[in-house]
DNA sequence: CGTCCTGTAGAAAGCGCTTACTAACCGCGC
DNA sequence: GCGCGGTTAGTAAGCGCTTTCTACAGGACG
């Protein structure tokens, strides 16, 4: 600590302007000098002073990234890609160059005041860029609030990326299957251009996956649904209702008293998923099929029905979403829904750092594929 | 942005010294005063400006955790319980106090290079504190480097904790079941205090895990092991021998051709326990138990049992270990032994600010719970 | 009534770096 | 021989904040 560009100055036999020059590269240093001053560096085992150069510069080396929680593996993949394009690259080398980004992972725990609160921070730090992961609040105030904080960021020269995330406002647009919505205008203020968004196909996955047991023969179908308010829990719910309504089956419009009966409302955790299976099979015990918000509700929900003694697939099937790893390794391996956590990760990584074109509209829909695995199956006659 | 310091001050009519001295606290300011400078930072929405700050002051309020793999939730629990611990707390107020601290996430991807890099970006950043999770390579020459960049970044006044590694170099002493070692000095040059270590007790944990096989009569047991020179596989590997030992059973004393016939290395990742259990079951068909090392691993050798058609437990009796959330529901749910990683996380974080006592000796050990599950059962006669 | 605290506020000197702007030097053509 | 572009290096002015030191009230006190 302490060792100083002046100290690296004096010991190559230059001043301190030369020795930035040469660690920045970004002026012409003659071959000589620039290894005098390299030389000194390992000498004195100088490391940059970075909050003083992010003062200088006006720019810092830190990235945000907001995701609702990081012990759950939904973000921990996304959140593990995203890094991989913004942390140091191979393990070639040791030395971190200059201007090497860091990802600052902020844990939200899906509360909207913490979002808020990060992002105060995060301008603060006058980070390079921020990803904001996952669905979020649909409350008015809250994207309000949200939207503002983005624009200022933006404004600040913050890159603004959405990964698996509505452009804003448009996350009240209902169930649009397609969802490369134009930008939306937030409440009064200037918009700006809307921040680049990647989004998952949660209307269409679910509804496909309805589809599927629709098509198995299932007609009493239970929907343990996520935290109400949600845009990625009422993006699935609706292609799950989507489906039924397709079919003419029980629960397809939402709003009446079948549909209701149907779902269960929970979080994205593993005790949801086995209370809800619990509090499903008493509202409808003549249930044939669960379809899980996620993958983890999905394997709470096999522990409750198979303590009830029920058989999966052969008494009742069950489905989740998102194709998380272990949805394989279930026994039976659970027939999900996947969605390209890493591939999306990945992009969005890059289009913070401005190393990949923003998507034709600003923002892209990436796939979300049906996978049938061994936890479905039709009913029994 | 672009809202400064001196903008605030001119529009409560004091000076910047008083508006900075409001904002941190740390110098009485009359009430009156403090109150007209409160609205003017309120009315032009001012937010500081953080490199700036950590310049002036010399300190940062960034905290780094450094982890192996962020996707995996065995690493994804610990980090959030860190950052419970660093980041903003409750969700009662959007706004963002002063001097509140960020976590810095960085994924290693367990390449000894890569944590290096990441040590020296944090000590760019100037970062407060530093906490490294997980286990370490025992190679010589990286912990030698580990131990100098640790000691620069104490020296530079950033607090350095280990959660869920042996303090450094005592990595290599054997498989010390305790664990609390006193400060072992590194390579030449002064040690200074060694950092403080929250360890698990993988040695103890493990051979309980494989005592426990024994009870059940089982002789034949099978070993899928993590990658090789880890400090967790070690540990891990060597309770599993000595509880062997101890019980005069196959493959209990390392180097023999017995004892490595029956154990596979592989990755931490389920592919590995795929590949791993079909190796075993070539290498001894009469197995009737597998011990994997972690729970990941463990599923990915149930599959693998499961296609060769084997039961889980009635025909093979298979373990895992960390008692990952996802461990209760596998079925059958899994036999492990329990890591309090949240618990540690927690801990760490606290200990990274200063807010909780460094352990007697600086080092504490966690204990490691056998959690007895139904994927284990005596061995059929 | 002058002095000495005590409580508040301002002036100003950096923190370590970046980056105009300026200066020196070189070889060149006229 | 002199002025001139082209290189390469140095000078110095900040970036926005913290903090020491100084200044100035207004009581309390002798």
């Amino acid at each position: 600590m302490s060792v100083t560009l002046a100290d690296v100055a004096a010991r190559a036999g230059v001043s301190a302007a030369t020795v930035s020059r040469v660690l920045n590269g970004n002026y012409p240093v003659a071959g000589s000098t620039r290894s005098r001053v390299l030389r000194a560096v390992d000498e004195l085992e100088y490391v940059v002073n970075g909050p003083a150069s992010a003062l200088a510069a006006a720019t810092s080396d830190l990235v945000g990234v907001l995701v609702n929680d990081i012990a759950d593996p939904f973000f921990g993949v996304m959140a593990s890609a995203i890094q991989s394009q913004i942390g140091p690259a191979g393990d070639h080398d040791a030395e971190a160059p200059h201007g090497q980004k860091m990802a600052i992972i902020c844990n939200t725990g899906g509360s909207p005041e913490r979002e808020l609160t990060y992002l105060t921070l995060l301008l603060r730090q006058r980070a390079a860029a921020v990803v904001l992961t996952g669905g979020t609040v649909e409350d008015p105030d809250h994207l309000g609030a949200l939207a503002t904080r983005l624009r200022r960021l933006e404004a600040g020269g913050t890159r603004v990326v959405l990964c698996g995330r509505q452009p804003l406002t448009a996350a009240t647009d209902g169930a649009a299957p397609g969802g490369a919505h134009g930008p939306v205008p937030g409440p009064e203020e200037d918009p700006g251009p809307a921040p680049v968004a990647l989004t998952f196909d949660n209307f269409g996955g679910a509804r496909r996956l309805t589809g599927h047991l629709l098509d198995l023969g299932h007609r009493r179908i239970g929907y343990l649904a996520g935290p109400a308010a949600r845009t990625t829990t009422r993006q699935r719910l609706d292609g799950h209702r989507a489906a039924l309504a397709a079919a003419g089956a029980a629960g397809g419009e939402a709003g009446t008293p079948e549909a209701e009966r149907l779902t269960v409302h929970g979080g994205y955790d593993r005790a949801s998923g086995y209370d809800g299976a619990l509090e499903l099979l008493r509202r409808e015990p003549g249930l044939t099929a669960v379809v899980a918000a996620n993958d983890t509700v999905a394997l709470g929900a096999c522990a409750a029905l198979r303590e009830r003694a029920l058989r999966i697939p052969e008494d009742i099937s069950v489905a989740g979403f998102d194709d998380l790893p272990f949805a394989i390794d279930a026994a039976p391996a659970l027939t999900t829904v996947r969605i390209p956590l890493h591939e999306a990760g990945a992009r969005a990584g890059r289009l913070a750092l401005g190393r990949e074109e923003a998507p034709a509209g600003r923002t892209a829909t990436l796939p979300a594929d049906l996978m049938v695995r061994a936890s479905t199956a039709p009913p029994r006659p």
